[in-house]
DNA sequence: CGGATAGTTGAGTTATCTCAAATGCAGTGG
DNA sequence: CCACTGCATTTGAGATAACTCAACTATCCG
């Protein structure tokens, strides 16, 4: 709970497209703390920790300045599903600027670096700016996108597919932020986090992994993965 | 593609809720159509028929009047996941306020009416007025617990939960506008209709529908489905 | 170093799917 | 009005993708 105002340089210079915030909406995650609020408003926080409880009700809305977080809803029996990962400069949902998300649980999966800005404060920055506005509704349209292709993926695709899909869309985003090391990449998930992405189980995706190394497709390791040959596993996440 | 204003009684007085279009929006579709636009803005079209193809770019914002249409999405090789039944006075998705929404199927489940805004003139009505904005919001966070909620419900319940929910889900919103008639509703979805929105196969949910029956939790006859014990479906879809 | 967490692998199970045939029902055209 | 065609539903039988359980190993973290 620190502020490391240093630490968002890696925000800066993105060209964010997709679920990301663009260029206006980092602008603000780069700027100075509002003299009117009380408190610093840049946070880190460590690997596994919740930055925003399923019953919390956050007067804030997050938005991930480095390192890589989650967001999940869960049912009283444990099941959970994972709604989408979260990479630098993302917000958990443009519905939050406009009332706390009940239900849904924000944690870090590396550490994390995020910020906080007030719900009401960041409603008045976007609704007076035409420039802004225009931002909000391109991310609340791919928000839809997303969400749209995750129930397309959960409903009718197979695991090869989802699987596939969700390495493919991570390296997509990945390369926006300028985050990718060739064809490499880092890939902090757990096999238990991506079987909750993906609507399996954790022994299901250890499974078709290896079976997707073992075809020359990825290599995985030290937390690192490489896309060996992205048209076959495009081929497959296509179907 | 007829004038029928008429048909609008349907929508007026309704307290719309979730999805819906809430009070004021609701007005805008009772409202009568702007000089400016140059063509009627109502139609009307028959069961089965797509209103909104995937590829199609539309310069307007659909809302349903009178009657039942779905949302989907398709893959290439036939499956398809429908993403919403839309009732009376529903929108397909915020987000085709602010941009066109492709690879969207919407289509007419039985005979519909509904009204065409011009997206532009809607997107004025909605900045310039701090009511319907606050409604946007509301609707904007209302479409993300469904979309929340659909992902948990294909990724981790078991079929008989997925259509115990669905039941349940169409019952509640079908109360709130005043057309439940006791615990009897119409139900004029095709056991198809119902697969692609569980992601599951018509011949499984044949199977699923009939053991509710013969459990008499439901009873399904003319197109019509009547909840013979509520707390029973609940506790199965609660799980 | 030691305990906890994460990943691998095998064997057996199951929810759901596929295929297929039989029946019902609705609309069409003669 | 009826035969005809096409869709929707039901039901059975068998197949399979993905799951569960369990044991083992590897990796991480304090």
């Amino acid at each position: 709970m620190t502020d490391k105002p240093a630490a968002f340089t890696a925000c800066g210079g993105c060209a964010a497209r997709r679920l990301n915030l663009c260029a206006g909406m980092q602008r603000m995650a780069n700027a100075p703390v509002p003299a009117s609020s009380g408190r610093a408003l840049v946070q880190s926080i460590l690997a596994r920790r919740v930055i925003c409880g399923p019953r919390e009700w956050s007067e804030f809305v997050y938005v991930i300045c480095t390192g890589w977080a989650m967001v999940s809803t869960a049912l009283a029996d444990g099941r959970r599903q994972v709604l989408s990962f979260l990479l630098p400069g993302e917000i958990d949902s443009m519905a939050s600027l406009f009332e706390p998300r009940f239900g849904r649980t924000i944690e870090a999966i590396t550490e994390v670096h995020y910020r906080k800005f007030r719900r009401e404060e960041m409603q008045n920055a976007v609704f007076s700016n035409p420039d802004l506005l225009r931002t909000l509704g391109e991310l609340c349209s791919a928000e839809r996108t997303h969400a749209d292709n995750l129930a397309l993926d959960l409903g009718r695709r197979t695991a090869d597919e989802r699987i596939a899909r969700l390495i493919l869309d991570l390296s997509k985003r990945l390369a926006q932020h300028g985050m990718m090391d060739g064809q490499m990449m880092d890939f902090p998930l757990r096999q238990r986090q991506i079987a909750d992405a993906t609507g399996l189980t954790a022994v299901h995706v250890s499974r078709v992994l290896n079976e997707f190394q073992r075809s020359a497709l990825i290599r995985i390791g030290e937390r690192r993965l490489t896309i060996l040959d992205a048209s076959g596993l495009r081929r497959l996440a296509e179907a």
